[in-house]
DNA sequence: AATATTTTTTAGATTTGTCTAAAATTTATT
DNA sequence: AATAAATTTTAGACAAATCTAAAAAATATT
């Protein structure tokens, strides 16, 4: 059970794309991976022979049982290394990515368990998504856009729909981060524009993007 | 400038058996890097022709200035994991080279810069080993095989010759490890044993083998 | 339903790093 | 110095992962 870089990159991409669509298609892979449809059905096949997806030609494909699990491992090792270049090394969430596709293809048992273990098993990585534990089960929680809550009610950032540079620059300008108490005041009917207040700070406008790529839960505790 | 991970496997084995021998053998190579003799020619010829070696054929090999700059990067590279696998994650000394091995090969430059940052900047790795700086400098210590020092002389552990679990699993039942300060009491011909003393506690007898594998330095300080 | 378009697959080639078997060269031995 | 032995290289092949161009199948359009 021993699996090359490239075949774990496709297990992984059909793992996400799986996450909005049934079955994953060809082009579709090509493009998340930048390659050609051709190679994509050659590892296809590949994967079909290591039985890791269910696939028919010209069908589209899909994680078995066995996949699911490997992806699920795979993603585990990815968003631990994240959480620990930016908790350990002080990286910024945006410059974790690059580094972490490289780290997650280091399969090592003790390793990912002592790493683990190091950085105090976190739930969730620097951008509020789950990371999945030893056995690949994944903690919930809430992730619901900013721009569709209700207002006057406390809301607490959870995790945020995009890991460019601009947005964090922009996130950490109005002191928003993950765990941040936000309360929508207003909403502007001209572009959707809201205007919030983050805990004791005076309030601040956003834009209907930015409302769109904060996720949040509805808070606990008032 | 970017090697693959075949390439770089190379250069650091050139780079070890270069210490031992001025140049080195297609067949050497060809042993330590568990591969065929005609394998190694063909990669002779493509670091040739990337300039990182003077290769002439039937003459054997050794890096040229670039070369050394690659292999104290990679070797750079690896001691650095090796500190934290054995200090961060508490990783025995025995079990942290096949890991380090995968590390190594990760070449992003913030990571390793970090990585030292946070470890503190070691100068040597959990086998006495010197760590290069980012320069690719070496720091210098004695490492001096215990088996031929004076007797009555205050020692210190500085590395050992040899990774293997079964030594580190002697050494330490021996309470014996870096930095340890050891005089010799007397030596016995008939085997070449030695009778030890380590700091304040009784004194012990090891074998002549495990003093020639244990290196120190003469002690600053009585 | 027939045709056009898009998607996907097949066929055949390429690159990297490896292999085996045979040939070339160097080194050692008589 | 001639021959034997060891070392190293060349020639040709192979597996993994990719590519391009052409063919096949599915989907959309008239």
């Amino acid at each position: 059970m021993n699996y090359s870089v490239a075949e774990e990159n496709y297990i992984k991409s059909v793992y996400h794309l799986q996450q909005n669509a049934d079955t994953v298609t060809t082009n579709h892979l090509a493009e998340v991976l930048q390659t050609q449809p051709a190679s994509v059905t050659d590892m296809l096949k590949k994967l079909l022979d290591k039985k890791l997806v269910h696939y028919e030609r010209y069908k589209g494909v899909k994680l078995n049982a066995a996949g699911k699990k490997l992806a699920l491992q795979i993603v585990r090792r990815h968003r631990l290394w994240e959480y620990f270049l930016v908790n350990t090394l002080h990286f910024g969430w945006d410059e974790v990515h690059e580094v972490a596709e490289q780290l997650e293809h280091i399969t090592h048992q003790k390793l990912i368990e002592q790493l683990d273990q190091f950085l105090g098993y976190p739930r969730f990585d620097p951008h509020g998504d789950p990371i999945p534990d030893k056995q690949g089960k994944l903690a919930y929680q809430q992730r619901l856009p900013l721009s569709s809550q209700p207002h006057h009610t406390w809301l607490e950032v959870t995790a945020v729909g995009d890991e460019s540079p601009e947005l964090l620059d922009m996130l950490t300008h109005h002191h928003i981060h993950l765990g941040t108490r936000i309360r929508i005041l207003r909403s502007f009917n001209f572009d959707g524009s809201l205007e919030i207040a983050i805990s004791d700070r005076k309030s601040i406008t956003i834009s209907k993007t930015v409302a769109e790529t904060v996720l949040v839960k509805i808070s606990d505790h008032e």
